[in-house]
DNA sequence: CGTTAACTTGACGGCCCTCAAGAGAGGTGG
DNA sequence: CCACCTCTCTTGAGGGCCGTCAAGTTAACG
């Protein structure tokens, strides 16, 4: 009886904390819920433009996406600034500081947006008493590595257009897999944000979304984007040249 | 006593198998040494241009390099290949497989190797006993994350000589850490896989060996390299136009 | 209403890709 | 041992994609 209440409760700050990723495939009992819990009691809020954890810091907690949007980057010693990727409700970010102990990133806001912090040492040492955590933490490192050799490929092989057509595709994917509408969306970011995650100015940027319009694949309005044609699009991509 | 043989036993079959980025910082007992034995009972030869694994193939280990030289590859549909990385003694390869259960890569041999074939489940199973063993997992996990991510920068933001430059000059780096020269080496690889690995055509790799030997920065000869002004190499990635 | 940030569109130029030819190295069979 | 083939690398000529520079429009905000 008390066991399910602690449940339920848990059950809730996991799917609001976007712990789901963490525990998803379990049926937790009462005990590790409690321990659980003491995780997820620093909830944050940070505001747009507000950087969540800079480039040098040092690294104590990853953190989980409840809501918002944010992007992060790298930046050359020159000044130049490289996207690395954008995350939304359910990511996890932080985890490329595992290594040196700080972090290799900057994280900012693009909007309004909260998150779940993680302390990375009460994380390790549940997960060795509910194996299933770092489990799905091997998972989550995992997944995030063979997305980013896709990235590579994106980078390295494909014209402006594709790169444009699977970045279009790939947020539609993200924000249905969320409960999302996959045909229409804001784009939180702006076209030089985009250009330096595909590695395109922010010219070329407009200027194929224009053409994409022209073409009837999209709609675009400023920041709001309409996909009229998802298949044309994933036609662009196969057509590597 | 005995536990003395065996600890001498396991350092070598550690420090053969490249074990050692598994358990670098580790006093270990006897009994925990057993264990890690049995991990490292399967040794395998590779012959140059054999495969490790393919994309698809269902995953059950990883993979550290024992001696040898390795490249990862996507492929996409329409059949073009990118090279995702190259791989020496002491790496570990297939972690991009945890996610999904199966391969997301090809792994090639590029010359004679040997590898330790680490069974993934027994590897979870021993990291529950022994703490530092799943650190160092994650530890290694989440560098070839932030690598990546230094790998995107590159692919995105810099142009072919500064590609190069920083190509080299991490090769050199790798080869010194371990053990061998920094300054001459043996390119293992063919410039069309270099090529791929950085987004460029083989053409323009070997017309900018041929500058960069011009520019007395490098001596090429075919695939052996040597570098005649290291400085000279960093100072084009400064250059980020 | 003025200011600023973000976006759009055009003209031009440079970097790298494409196409092509030839040289050198390594392996195989006669 | 040499002829022959194949794979890899080099070098040249030309063209296209995208970056650069510039001007103008729109939207947001005090």
């Amino acid at each position: 009886m008390k066991g399910n209440i602690i449940l339920n409760q848990l059950k809730v700050v996991c799917s609001l904390c976007s712990l789901r990723e963490l525990c998803l495939p379990i049926g937790f009992g009462a005990e590790e819920l409690q321990q659980l819990d003491v995780l997820t009691g620093s909830k944050r809020l940070v505001k747009r433009g507000e950087y969540l954890y800079r480039s040098g810091a040092k690294f104590s907690s990853i953190y989980a996406i409840r809501g918002g949007f944010f992007k992060t980057s790298v930046i050359h010693e020159d000044g130049r600034e490289h996207v690395t990727g954008f995350h939304m409700m359910g990511d996890i970010m932080g985890l490329d500081a595992i290594a040196t102990g700080s972090h290799a990133c900057d994280a900012v806001a693009l909007e309004y947006s909260e998150i779940c912090e993680l302390p990375f040492d009460k994380l390790s040492e549940l997960s060795m008493a509910m194996p299933v955590l770092h489990q799905n933490l091997h998972r989550i490192m995992s997944r995030e590595i063979a997305f980013d050799h896709e990235i590579m490929l994106m980078l390295g092989k494909m014209k402006a257009e594709e790169r444009l057509a699977a970045f279009l595709l790939n947020l539609s994917q993200r924000f249905s897999a969320r409960g999302y509408s996959a045909v229409s969306f804001q784009l939180r970011m702006t076209r030089e944000e985009i250009g330096s995650y595909l590695g395109l100015k922010l010219e070329t940027v407009s200027r194929i979304f224009s053409r994409f319009q022209e073409e009837g694949l999209i709609e675009v309005q400023k920041k709001l984007i309409e996909l009229k044609d998802a298949p044309g699009l994933k036609r662009l991509i196969r057509g590597l040249s």
